[in-house]
DNA sequence: CCTCATTCTTGCGCTGGCGCAATAAAGCGC
DNA sequence: GCGCTTTATTGCGCCAGCGCAAGAATGAGG
């Protein structure tokens, strides 16, 4: 079900760190494959959660919402992550929704195919734990800054983020390379899309940075850094 | 090192769930222990995590510190919870110090007795897995929290939660039985001891609450959760 | 090319919460 | 019991950021 390229890729990625061979060919003919348009979701929060996923393709959101219809901005999933980690746990639902942003491919497996790795693959358990306890850091920093610091630190830290993951050289600067709104920007930073607005607006003044709808380029990284540092 | 009236506890830990008499043996043959005074430092954020530790008694804060000083109060530790499982993955360091608020005393495991139990106990991944998936929605449950929320809301919620934790019932109610200070409260909820007290005076003239020095008792538990949960 | 929906901008008023400072209360050590 | 340190309270001024509303820009689809 993976293409033999993919298995160069495969390699790469954290979770199949250290296995054979034979073990990754195990893990790609249990894959199965799901293609997804713009704004469908691969599972929504509270889902059992029954599939890992592998995006090839596209762009994901994960999206967090509560009880009375608010919602953050997690993480933006881009080609060769993971997502769902959470289906190797027993009986668990998925914490989150997953939306493809534009046309998406991922390959899946399924809570079976898992559990069959698992037991077949001794190292899997603990590459698993490895990415989740990054995943539990890097959770803890963002508590901590959403806490104690502003916005504005928050909104640079974000774009500088998202551009050095989906960022793509273009004349003018790193665009971010993926249709990302004001609404989106907030959800991720925990403001407003009127804040967010407020302050795009004043470092595009500064050329820091250049907007357009759904679109952010970086013109200038240090002055988001400078930003994001707190620096003078 | 563990005497056998504990290996009952253990049973009970999910950690250790799923484990024959047999693991459990070996797992507390290999658990050293250490007791720390108020105020100590069972490790600090930056540390290579070497240790996992068992809390016995005492109570331990979980703090995350910026580079520039800021602090938040991630988590407090009581008797019988589990704290450090990063100390399962290879290469890491802590993230977040942990240190006594009262006279405490853990069990820990080293670095060397953790790879021998995963070795052999095949299901130590998985459990350790399921806890940090645990702890990966809880965090995403807070950023939204954080993200989305009031701080009066966030500050019941934290009360509540440390109540069913920490409480302790007395005769006017429910004694959050730890020193905790409003800067704790405030570290924890995202503000300033400043609002944290106001917030506090306010609930205690509504006599939902009895305040004191580094300690709150919870007088009527339905208030806080009204508050919590936005009702009239 | 025109329409229409969506996204973005910006002015305005407002307020939740911050931060300081002064004071009070509580507990600790001797 | 008396200082001294630590913790808590509260008044006051202030401002970062919110939220609405009106209008402008953008792009998609016929």
């Amino acid at each position: 079900m993976i293409d033999p390229a993919d298995l160069a890729h495969l390699k790469e990625i954290p979770f199949f760190q250290r296995m054979s061979d034979s073990e990754l060919r195990k893990v790609s003919a249990l894959a199965r494959a799901r293609s997804l348009e713009a704004d469908e979701f691969f599972y929504l929060q509270g889902d059992p959660a029954e599939m890992l996923f592998l995006l090839k393709a596209g762009r994901v959101k994960l999206i967090q919402n509560s009880a009375d219809g608010q919602q953050i901005l997690l993480r933006m999933i881009g080609p060769w992550s993971l997502f769902a980690v959470v289906a190797l746990v027993e009986g668990a639902v998925y914490p989150v929704s997953a939306q493809a942003v534009e046309p998406s491919l991922a390959l899946y497996w399924t809570k079976n195919a898992l559990m069959e790795l698992v037991r077949e693959i001794p190292g899997l358990a603990l590459n698993a734990m490895q990415m989740m306890s990054e995943r539990v850091q890097e959770y803890q920093d963002r508590l901590r800054e959403l806490a104690t610091e502003r916005v504005e630190r928050r909104l640079a830290r974000a774009l500088l983020r998202l551009g050095s993951q989906a960022g793509k050289r273009v004349p003018e600067g790193i665009l971010i390379d993926l249709p990302l709104s004001r609404q989106d920007l907030a959800e991720m930073t925990g403001t407003t899309l009127f804040t967010v607005s407020r302050i795009l607006s004043q470092w595009e003044a500064q050329n820091i940075i250049l907007t357009g709808r759904e679109k952010v380029i970086i013109r200038f990284p240090h002055g988001l850094v400078r930003i994001a540092e707190d620096l003078p």
